[in-house]
DNA sequence: TATCTTAATGACCGACCAGTCATTTATTGG
DNA sequence: CCAATAAATGACTGGTCGGTCATTAAGATA
């Protein structure tokens, strides 16, 4: 027997501005977790409940679609860490651990952490995007390291570390954090506690592993 | 004019046994530079310097390619790092210094640095493999960090920092190194100075950003 | 030199997938 | 309620590339 109710459901909605955005998303869930070249439209267009053709309405192709998730996609909450360190008062040692608290609950944890790998795995075949990635998002997060550190040594907090790297190697762990996140994590037992492992880069970024002793005369 | 001595080459030579190894050297190229999926096995074969068919003779398919280069290229250079770190006699500092000049020399230079890029990019679609890269080379690294550190620790040399992350934590940097030479690097003009960089990672690491104060009686 | 073995070839096949387009149908507006 | 519009569909196509195999010829053997 059909339905009693003469309710049929539509078969599809037309939903023009909530397309792209939805297409987006989903490529670059399977951009991220499959590579570009694996990736294939029909699944992604499945994910965002569309079909293939609707794909096509938005994007002009692959490629296209690809460039716009990466230029779109990279929401910049750099532009407010930056703001946070111009305007933030208190010790360099508690600016930096709350820079990388922050870097965690903004981006490490969403899907912003999956780009990074993307692009690291991508390179290669899209210099140019790498290019603007790297301009965008990896350069500006040097920078405000860099800066944190730069402040820390005016205010005489810190040590005048050869900061040409400094500010390179104060991300590292986050960004390797955020790799493992979409690499190893999903395949390996051991997991890492995002809290646990801040804490121990903060502690050992400023105190470093040498015993503490009275500075010579 | 055809040329005058009847020399012809033959247009091909018998190498039963240095096949596989060129195949391989020439798949892990592309697999690093292009992933997995974006590699034309028609292109390894050229850089092999023979025809797809030959491919064929060695190995039973693409994946079956890519799982060899992984599994027999990792040559293990672990376990030369923990024999030497068994039998150094200086130091906890100085040692630490050698593994990252020794890391950067026999693996940061070589073709092995891209392996670690190219299981990060295709752990999604090859989990075990990305599994046993994990435990024989990641896992073992980070290891070898925490044990020099646990030395140091014993010696006296260093504070007693949480070592649940410090390995992974030491790592990371150069880590970022290894895959920052296989995917920006090639596309950014500013470059990175391997000596300087390591450099500064140990001074950071071993002395930590804070000025050092009289400790507290 | 003649014969045999097999490494190596490269033309070929078929599956897969990016990209197209004629058709369908949700939605608007008169 | 009935066009008119255009969002969405999905069957289709053409090119690419993984994988095959009949054929060729290098090198070994006697």
């Amino acid at each position: 027997m059909s339905s009693p109710a003469k309710i049929i459901e539509p078969r599809w909605e037309r939903r023009k501005d909530a397309r792209p955005g939805e297409l987006a998303a989903a490529a670059l869930e399977l951009f991220i977790e499959r590579g570009f070249a694996a990736t294939r439209l029909d699944d992604v267009a499945k994910r965002a409940g569309v079909s293939k053709g609707t794909l096509y309405l938005y994007f002009d192709s692959k490629e296209d679609l690809f460039k716009a998730v990466i230029r779109e996609g990279y929401v910049a909450p750099l532009a407010e860490a930056e703001q946070f360190l111009a305007t933030f008062e208190g010790s360099s040692s508690d600016l930096i651990c709350e820079i990388f608290r922050r870097w965690w609950v903004q981006v490490g944890a969403t899907d912003q952490a999956g780009m990074t790998k993307l692009i690291i795995a991508e390179a290669g075949n899209f210099p140019e995007l790498a290019r603007f990635y790297h301009d965008e998002v990896i350069q500006r997060s040097h920078a405000l390291l860099d800066h944190a550190i730069k402040r820390g040594i005016a205010r005489g907090e810190f040590r005048d570390v050869g900061h040409e790297y400094s500010g390179r190697i104060s991300c590292a762990p986050m960004v390797m954090m955020m790799l493992w996140k979409h690499s190893f994590a999903p395949c390996v037992d051991h997991q890492v506690d995002p809290e646990k492992y801040i804490a121990t880069i903060t502690d050992m970024l400023l105190n470093g592993l040498n015993v503490r002793e009275s500075p010579k005369k």
